[in-house]
DNA sequence: TTATTATTTCGATATTTCCGGAAATATCGA
DNA sequence: TCGATATTTCCGGAAATATCGAAATAATAA
């Protein structure tokens, strides 16, 4: 991948993973595995759905998701890789 | 360190990599070593060093950054143990 | 088809972040 | 002390981002 775009797309993820609900979103996923928008609307405290599905957009967006469509509902699940790449610290419990 | 702490510092440290000037930096001193303002105004196309300052102080402020004053100059330089933490792939050549 | 549930998009507002000129601070040498 | 250089802080406007209710879309079942 052309340096440039690889760098563009690592600025995104970092700005992604900067804002505390976004980094909730990953950690939950990681240790509890793919969650639908509905299930992750119960573990994090009042938010609405709105609001959560632009949170899992951009994290989607810059690859840190992927989405895997199950009848209506859609699991969202970490792509190991790009989190091993950027947030490895969050599969090593401290 | 509480591990609410470590959360927060994570989050900043992702956000202030997640803009092109900062990340732009970290690149800089990566492969250029420690960098005075100046220093690092010349090689950031015409960039004020007000802004430029902002941007040390968010670095620094979330570790990324230690500085080391040595007369009037203030050299910048990596913290290495955190890059390596949250960007290590800037230190691995693709 | 209609109703129901799951999720996203739209639109508006509030908040945060970025930026850069001007002024302030700090250090050193003459 | 005075002047020059290096850097930061202050302040305000502009741009980007976050938030959330309401409407829209999608899939399924009765």
């Amino acid at each position: 991948m052309d340096p440039a775009q690889l760098q563009a797309q690592a600025i995104k993820v970092h700005r992604a993973l900067g804002e505390s609900t976004r980094y909730r979103i990953v950690q939950l996923l990681a240790t509890e595995g793919d969650l639908c928008p509905a299930e992750l609307e119960k573990r994090l405290e009042s938010i609405p759905l709105s609001t959560l599905s632009h949170h899992l957009k951009q994290l989607a967006d810059c690859q840190l998701l992927v989405s895997k469509k199950q009848g209506t509902f859609i699991y969202y699940g970490l792509h190991r890789e790009m989190v091993q790449k950027f947030a490895a610290y969050l599969f090593d419990p401290v």
